[in-house]
DNA sequence: ATTTGCTGTTAATTATTGTTAAAACATGAT
DNA sequence: ATCATGTTTTAACAATAATTAACAGCAAAT
């Protein structure tokens, strides 16, 4: 099972954009293009995209404008900016923005389809499951169901339960880990009940991380909690 | 508390490895440079690294050779390789060894440390990437949805809504927050209830900031509100 | 000036979450 | 099968968050 990734393309100059676009799809990404920012704007509302590319200069609506419109409703998803070689300046306000990544003009397009790997590599496939987390001085062990502390070299075993959980919050670290979704892959069923035993076993997990400052289970009102680190 | 991150920086060319070291420690990282891959590789298994930045070819151990075997150890440590223009195989086969960026000579030192910013900002995720608001004397934290005041050291818990509306309000500082728009991206319906909720979250988040005189949340008749700092 | 519609503020209501303890359930050892 | 132990669920109540209601004040339009 391998979903498309999708992408969202803004860019005017529609010769360039349409062979970008071409490339992509032959690469095996569903690509939207769009002539401007407020076109972009519109299709990303719209859709559920797994990164944007958008060229800084555009009619009606630039880069950057675009992207911090995108990240009010998104502060997550990937955003390469496309900018003129000489602007420096651009790069600058591109990171403050929060680019994950710049590329100039003229570029390969084999560099922008590395840099679109390495990007998805890390945000989609950093939703993997890995064997162990780091959580501050701590150590969870998903395999052993372990929590280490490494100052004090001291160890706790934590339940199934207090283990699933733990790994799921770390899975979505720092986004919001939905009460619907962690109730329905751990419980099965997400009855009033179960919520309520999942409460339960954040007041655990949280004794049992208190030790650290750094990290944090926080309550999102109406959705769920997020583990912040 | 802030943490610096540590470099190891693999580089034969003395020159460049010195001014590289050099200028990356003028900006806060504590780096390590070693002249080889074997050099390279000891160092990595005796301290405790946050990124790796790689020469490809050096003597003894190339660049490539060096990033498999780190990756035996430790899979997520982010590896940025520097190579040289023409190689463009090089770049691919950094990619399959699970780079996190390369970058080609001859690069401005700026850029690199762009590259290792943006970086940081994901993985580590952290400390960079957690979007800080500096609000006067407050420091607003929006993943932690907390408001330090720095002044007293003190911290206040914000709740999901209050903490939602002041990074939009953050955002779009100096500019009006539509209404509209912060109701249907907060509360997704705009009724006429939700319109007086954010009302009542207003007048929240003003007694939160009026500690300091040089913000305010002012509101724009009939279209919405401002942060003026 | 008066009306209408927006905004400011406080308090009451309702919904959600935090926490603790006891009950129910599971598991392996005797 | 019975017991001892640890795990999970349920119950109960406390605390907090979000919405709604109520009324006061202000701004713009007629």
């Amino acid at each position: 099972m391998k979903t498309e990734y999708k992408i969202l393309l803004t860019e005017d100059d529609e010769n360039l954009g349409m062979l970008l676009r071409e490339y992509l799809e032959a690469k095996g990404y569903e690509t939207d293009l769009l002539p401007d920012g407020e076109e972009g704007y519109n299709a990303f509302m719209n859709k559920k995209y797994d990164l944007c590319i958008f060229d800084v200069m555009m009619p009606k609506k630039d880069g950057f404008t675009l992207a911090k419109e995108v990240r009010m409703v998104n502060t997550d998803i990937p955003i390469i900016f496309l900018t003129a070689k000489s602007m420096k300046e651009d790069i600058v306000q591109g990171f403050k923005i929060g680019a994950d990544d710049y590329i100039t003009k003229p570029f390969s397009m084999k560099e922008l389809l590395f840099r679109i790997e390495a990007i998805l590599r890390r945000t989609v496939g950093s939703n993997v499951a890995q064997a162990a987390y780091q959580l501050g001085r701590y150590k969870f062990d998903t395999q052993k169901q372990q929590l280490i502390d490494e100052q004090s070299d001291s160890m706790v075993k934590l339940t199934t339960k207090e283990s699933e959980l733990l790994k799921l919050l770390c899975i979505n670290a720092n986004k919001v880990l939905e009460r619907n979704f962690a109730l329905k892959t751990i419980w099965v069923d997400d009855n009033y009940f179960n919520a309520r035993s999942m409460d339960v076993y954040i007041t655990k997990l949280r004794k049992h991380l208190k030790g650290e400052e750094s990290v944090a289970i926080i309550n999102v009102h109406g959705k769920g909690y997020k583990l912040v680190m």
